[in-house]
Order: C-alpha cells, then structure tokens, then sequence
DNA sequence: TCAGATCTTCTACAGGATGTAGAAGATCCC
DNA sequence: GGGATCTTCTACATCCTGTAGAAGATCTGA
C-alpha cells in the first residue's frame, strides 16, 4: 500500500524524536550529536546505536523532511523547513482533505482558544 | 510501536475511502451497501469482499470514528463525528505539536487562500 | 603510505498497521 | 428445519518503523 503525500506526513516516534532535535537546535548536526542527545533526553532516553540514528535520518531524508550534506565527513543534517512550516503544512493538507473548507475552518476556530484567536484577528487584520 | 492519538487519525486509503462514504451519507449504512458503493466509485472501483468491509469497519469502529447499531440484523454503521469535526480535529491536533502555536498559526494563516481569509475574519468577527 | 579509527551503506529482522478474504459460527425467514 | 444471510475468527501479504550488525569507504596520524 502505497503512502500518500499527507500519509507520509505522518512520522514514527524515533523520525520525531529526531526532527525535534532537529527542529530545536540551528546548527546542522551530525548521526552522532544526535544519537547522544537521544541518550539524554529526560523521560524518554533511548540509548541506540549510530546506525539506527543514520537509518531514520535516510528515512527523513527521503520524506523530504530533511537534507544532509555530503561534503563535509561526517555528514551534516538539518530540517528542510522549520517545525513551524512543516506544521502548518500538515494543517493545511487536513484542510485540504475535506470539500467543504468553510465548515471545517468554523469547527477549527471553534475549538481554538481565546489567545489564539486573538492571534488570528491580528494576522487577519493586516493581511 | 504504539501509534498515538494523532497518528492513529491517519487512515489507510480503504479505510478513508470507507469513512467517505460514510461522511457524504446522510443514513446509516449496511456493510454490503458500502461493498456495492466502493464497487461503484469511478476510477478506484473496488470490488471486495464483503467481509473486507466489515474488517475495516471493526478497525474503524476500534479507532473510535466509526459506531455501529447492532440490534439490527445487518448491523448499520454511521460515522461518529462529521467530516468537517474530524478535520478540524486533526487540525487542532497538529497545531498542538508545536510549541509556538502563534508562529504555526502565522504560516498557516499565510498559506490560506483569500476567500479563506475572509471566511476566518467573518468567523471570528462574531466570536 | 598504511593501519587503525571513523563513518556510511547494505542488509536484515521484528512488530504493528492495513488490505484482503475464506471458514466457520450465528441468526433469520420460509 | 434448512437454505440464505450475516458476523466473527483466523490468516496471510505488504508496508512502515525501530533497531542494529556486517561490510565497504574514507580519513588521519605515524
């Protein structure tokens, strides 16, 4: 069964894992800053070997999630986009999904909290 | 790998396919209904089993979008919520992934189509 | 230059999700 | 009661994700 363009969105813990980091620091980073940030992540501290690091991250890169640079020795990763990007473009594929926008959008508002819409008369506004 | 509440709103295609014709339906329907409907539905006309539908119905019904009336004899299926609430939702889900929720909204906002935008003004004008 | 260290790619497997459906059990109607 | 209809159980294939060893590539100090 073939993953669709939103499906693919969706990713497995570890991919999150990963692309948070990712996301959060703003240098590129390489499989091994990443497998050791991994074993130090409070709660969740995943002790993993670099190759599975090196999998998800050929995995993520073939999602177009991330890119990695192939110059320097060890290779560098870093996000495509930034998380606030990716994630807007995943509510707007949900959107997308759906034939009548107009009534998803009054639900979406509907359960959005007061600041947060506030936010959006303020991005509406001047638009 | 345990899916998590968001990632388990992501659907198979026969699954969506299934939750299509349930949301564009105004009655309840009968597994056998579904099977003659996806037998029909233009280019990706499936013809299945019927027992293929009533799998993908009990998975539906686990994951919670879908609720079934077993006191009639062929039981009749309904979709819980409507198209546009689980849209919404998903939405609302993704937006919770990130930490600066105002700065996702912003590129949201900035990917929306104008007729969109007027939409969300008018909505949240009256709010 | 060469050998050990470091890094990447290949290959593999397990478990869950999904598509698919037959076999068998339950229920209904004539 | 018995054939028809319906549901549940069981099963298998494929894909996705987590996980990592083996082997190949590259680098670097002596």
């Amino acid at each position: 069964m073939q993953r669709t363009l939103d499906t693919m969105a969706s990713l497995g813990e570890l991919e999150r894992s990963v692309m948070d980091l990712l996301w959060s620091a703003p240098e590129a980073a390489t499989a091994n800053d990443l497998r050791d940030r991994l074993a130090q992540n409070g709660q969740e501290a995943k002790d993993l070997a670099v190759t599975t690091v090196l999998t998800v991250l050929s995995r993520l890169e073939k999602k177009g999630l991330v890119e990695r640079e192939r110059g320097t020795r060890p290779h560098r990763y870093h996000a495509v986009s930034t998380r606030e990007d990716h994630t807007a473009r995943l509510m707007h594929e949900a959107l997308g999904t759906a034939p009548d926008r107009e009534a998803v959008l009054a639900r979406f508002i509907g359960s959005v909290t007061e600041a947060e819409a506030a936010t959006l008369r303020r991005l509406l506004a001047r638009g």
